[in-house]
DNA sequence: AAAATCAGTGTAAACGCTTACATCAAGTAG
DNA sequence: CTACTTGATGTAAGCGTTTACACTGATTTT
């Protein structure tokens, strides 16, 4: 490995003149810098980032946790955060946080460990005072899909209840009046949320069912709502998983989507557009949502100057993506 | 942030005997060990991993570089990936490498400026010389769906030859002897592999069509096929998502799987189990393959003593999944 | 009783880099 | 001609750890 010291020598200068060429910080003089360039390609010199960092108290990478990276919507969110690294020359360093909150504040815990400053955490089982007692450690730290008032301006989240709203309002605007739930069973807010929006909308009795937000709990569901297949015209699914599980287990029943019965969906996710018939669902701008986190990270800790023209609004609102699987109902 | 320093004076004992405590390193009497420990505790100290590794010469992070996380079937070795490094105290660096040459060296040399001395990457763009190169100064480098023979023993790839041979089999075994096979056109060594195992085995005329390896593609693939649909019993996807497309496609088109015709896949990905009728493919176990690369590599570079007992073969097989989307050709 | 061993601890030099400060020559102002 | 700038560079002290080595006092060996 070639370091600082073995450039200053072949280029006949301190180590100091030759950190200033590499940083381009400071005064030197055309020829010198020349001969230090030379010097470096000569010898194939990389900056070693770890010492740079800790010398300089700059971190140059940005961690994420997130539940899981094999599920496709963390998949995107990984993705979209790691382009912003990318335009930032920061590396990103990937916690999986789990399915429980131990597993969550390890995922924190080792970033801390690497001393990294900036950070988007995805977080649905910690509860609000451990994640606070974080996010007032770590000024860098910003929540992505979660909300916690005391600090607004550092979450980014979706508004789940509008989703809800919205979805009622395209069904009735379909004319479906008779409508299932097939929710997430999690014990987080978004499902109850979405429920709440969907309800208020359209508060006559809906037949409801809960399974896990994957594409067996939609399967599941679908079991149970056959049995009420006369008294349903539309379902809402709490994601697009689950709606292409109902879809498939009624199509395996000989139950038609959408000529016997609609159903919308909520992510726009990967399966939507695969799916038979395609699916009529609600947007979740994960991406945009994610590259927001990134950069008001970024801009928090100081590690981001250039790109400082943020999004003022940190609510996300969904919007309805109009595919085929919602027939009109006479 | 508290330091080694900070602790020592609370504790009344040199950085030494706190760093021996720390690692627990050489010998320390009970009683300073715990004095150590609660003063610790006391302080919420946490050692600094970045600057432990920049004196132990030791590095505690994996590098991975995948062209794209938001493809599941790259989430999924990612995540595998992290399970490893989670398992053995690890942290994931994440680097996209993406669809061209320079940027999937860019994020290797992102990896080895973060001092990353072992690392698995996934790369199809980049020649067998400059992957060579990397491969002789990095003697942690694992290279994981690709095979340069000088190099075997630090390849885990897929025998997609094989993979090929089995499709035709299965396929004969069915009753099919007109075939159309639905290939990638990316100029990589797996569609050709696949095609010719296949080929091998079913020597005949078959036709080909060829377009990218994604949903889209496959819907593209199929409106080429649909005109030689009266000379076409089966058709061999090059993966899960081309063969979603074609059904997608063929459905649109009121042509139903399998009983007008027979398809199956290759990766068993997501798609697979999701889609109508259940997908019929080639399991390509990449999560497997991905722990095995992450271990192989650990061991090499002397990270991981624990788990030492990795299999012998690095060379994987797909196998048969049967499902639905294959019917018995009279 | 001197020598050897050993557990337990401290001292200080690294690791590869940054950066505040010092230095120095040359140019400019008074 | 002195005094002050200013550009260009070097010196050396850190950043938070680890670790080779040295040291001490106690116990064991001869």
């Amino acid at each position: 490995m070639t370091t600082v010291k073995d450039v200053a020598k072949l280029a006949g200068v301190s180590t100091a003149t030759v950190s200033r060429v590499v940083n381009n910080s400071g005064l030197v003089n055309k020829e010198t810098q020349s001969k230090v360039k030379s010097a470096m390609q000569q010898l194939n010199y990389r900056p070693n980032t770890v010492a740079r960092a800790l010398a300089s108290k700059k971190c140059t990478t940005l961690g994420l946790v997130v539940p899981d990276v094999s599920d496709p919507f963390f998949g995107q969110l990984a993705s979209s955060v790691e382009q912003i690294t990318r335009l930032t020359n920061m590396q990103l360093l990937l916690s999986i946080g789990g399915q429980d909150e131990r597993s969550e504040q390890q995922a924190i815990e080792s970033l801390i460990a690497q001393n990294c400053d900036t950070m988007v955490v995805h977080s649905k089982k910690m509860s609000d005072e451990t994640l606070s007692s974080y996010l007032n450690e770590l000024p860098g730290l910003v929540l992505i899909n979660r909300f916690i008032a005391e600090f607004q301006s550092r979450c980014i989240w979706l508004n789940n209840e509008y989703g809800g709203r919205l979805a009622a309002e395209y069904l009735i605007h379909k004319g479906h009046k008779q409508i299932a739930i097939v929710n997430s069973c999690l014990e987080i807010d978004d499902p109850l949320l979405r429920k709440k929006g969907f309800e208020n909308a359209l508060p006559s009795k809906n037949f409801y069912f809960e399974a896990t937000p994957t594409f067996d709990g939609g399967e599941e569901a679908a079991n149970k709502l056959i049995e009420h297949l006369d008294k349903v015209t539309a379902v809402f699914a709490y994601n697009d998983a689950m709606a292409v599980g109902v879809i498939s287990k009624l199509s395996e029943k000989g139950i038609r989507v959408p000529e016997d019965i609609s159903i919308i969906g909520f992510d726009d996710a990967l399966f939507a557009r695969v799916c038979q018939p395609k699916l009529t669902t609600l947007k979740y701008p994960i991406d945009q949502m994610a590259k927001h986190a990134a950069l008001l990270s970024l801009s928090i800790s100081g590690s981001n100057t250039e790109f400082s023209n943020l999004p003022s609004e940190y609510c996300y609102q969904p919007y309805l993506i109009e595919r085929n699987s919602v027939s009109l109902n006479e």
